[in-house]
DNA sequence: ACCTGAACACCGTTCAAGT
DNA sequence: ACCTGAACACCGTTCAAGT
């Protein structure tokens, strides 16, 4: 897809790989095609760009600087952090196949750091102390992290594939021997219809509960 | 490495892969410098493996099969899912650099699916029903795929740079601007010191609670 | 200051020729 | 049946030459 002729910025240069990455997939990427694209030759994104490298985390960046979490001011701290951890999620269906950039590359930006420091503030504001607030939001960062791998397809997950043929399998289904697997057989059905938002949201509300739970003070813990 | 002459087979293709990259990382490997580990030429790979994507495939699988878990039989459900997602977090001790490899593509090879079978049989024995197990094993998989992004370093997580001065901040330290990021500031010292263990039993933890709750008959519920 | 062609040292994979 | 060199169509990046 060329865009034209223009001048030539880092911001362009950043937009264009995130739109060949959600065109083509991460591996159709090359600095020679994302040159071809804006129309100039691949050695002068290098006056913007130190690499390669260096540019995939600047999608990355781009990426998480789109996150927009909207949240009711007056909501109480458990749906702030619901809020929160949906608004990271969403960039599965606005990025899908960049989605990968963002989660396989480490990234300390402002854009990233925002959303870290708001989920932090909620907490220490309901109530929490420091290390516990850091270490529940690296829970829920762990769980978000995963949740995105599983909603773009691309990491070991708990499904079965909608149809086609196992090649040593008689009958016609994808399901795994079924003397070695008995559940994952028993359970196709279920696992064939996957639903990400209501999967998401079993984790996060159990998550949620939990370090409610967790809460000095709270009016539902068990002790 | 030179591992020198012998029958080449697709194990010993595989082994010499996840080797090198556990030397020299994933962006090292390429059919050529396998080969030359192998003491053949770069087309010879091809009897055995029909492209890299396949090898890189077949390494995840490697990794996955390496999985052990040891349960006493005798555990009760919570221990034995806790023991069951401990097992799967060791891939980042016993593979550290294979592991984007592990959780950067879809496997559904037996290997992949037998602790998966077995987790389902460890929450339907519980009395979990098998929608309600599913759900708990995906939400298991994304938390702990989640937390080996982290362990690796390699996704985005909370965390500050140990040392390392940060170019345009006048105080020799990582931390971001304190103006924007006031907690993230506060909270420096805990945030760069990191415990993996303690960080991944924290949120394994809150989960096992959460699903205990969850479960009909429960002794702690709120219900 | 920004752009660019040619060049270097790599890739994955096909194919035809070897044994 | 398995191996392999040469070749093809690519890579990222350096460098010197252009404006």
């Amino acid at each position: 897809m060329y865009v034209g002729r223009m001048q030539l910025t880092r911001e362009r240069i950043v937009a264009a790989a995130a739109d060949l990455i959600e065109r083509e997939g991460v591996t159709a990427i090359s600095m020679r095609r994302i040159a071809a694209d804006l129309g100039c030759a691949a050695m002068s994104l290098y006056n913007y760009v130190p690499s390669k490298e260096a540019l995939l985390d600047a999608v990355a960046e781009y990426v998480m600087s789109g996150i927009q979490v909207e949240v009711a001011p007056d909501a109480d701290w458990q749906d702030q952090v619901r809020a929160q951890a949906r608004a990271f999620r969403q960039i599965a269906r606005a990025h899908p196949r960049c989605t990968m950039v963002v989660v396989s590359r480490p990234n300390r930006s402002a854009a990233a750091l925002r959303p870290i420091e708001q989920a932090l503030g909620t907490l220490v504001s309901a109530g929490f102390g420091g290390a516990d607030s850091i270490q529940v939001v690296r829970t829920f960062i762990a769980y978000v992290m995963g949740s995105l791998l599983r909603e773009v397809g691309v990491a070991p997950s708990l499904t079965l594939p909608d149809e086609l043929v196992h090649p040593d399998r008689t009958a016609g289904t994808g399901s795994p021997d079924p003397a070695e697997f008995p559940l994952l057989n028993s359970l196709a059905n279920e696992l064939r219809h996957r639903d990400h938002d209501a999967d998401f949201e079993f984790g996060l509300d159990l998550l949620v509960r939990a370090v409610a739970e967790l809460r000095p003070g709270t009016t539902t813990g068990t002790s």
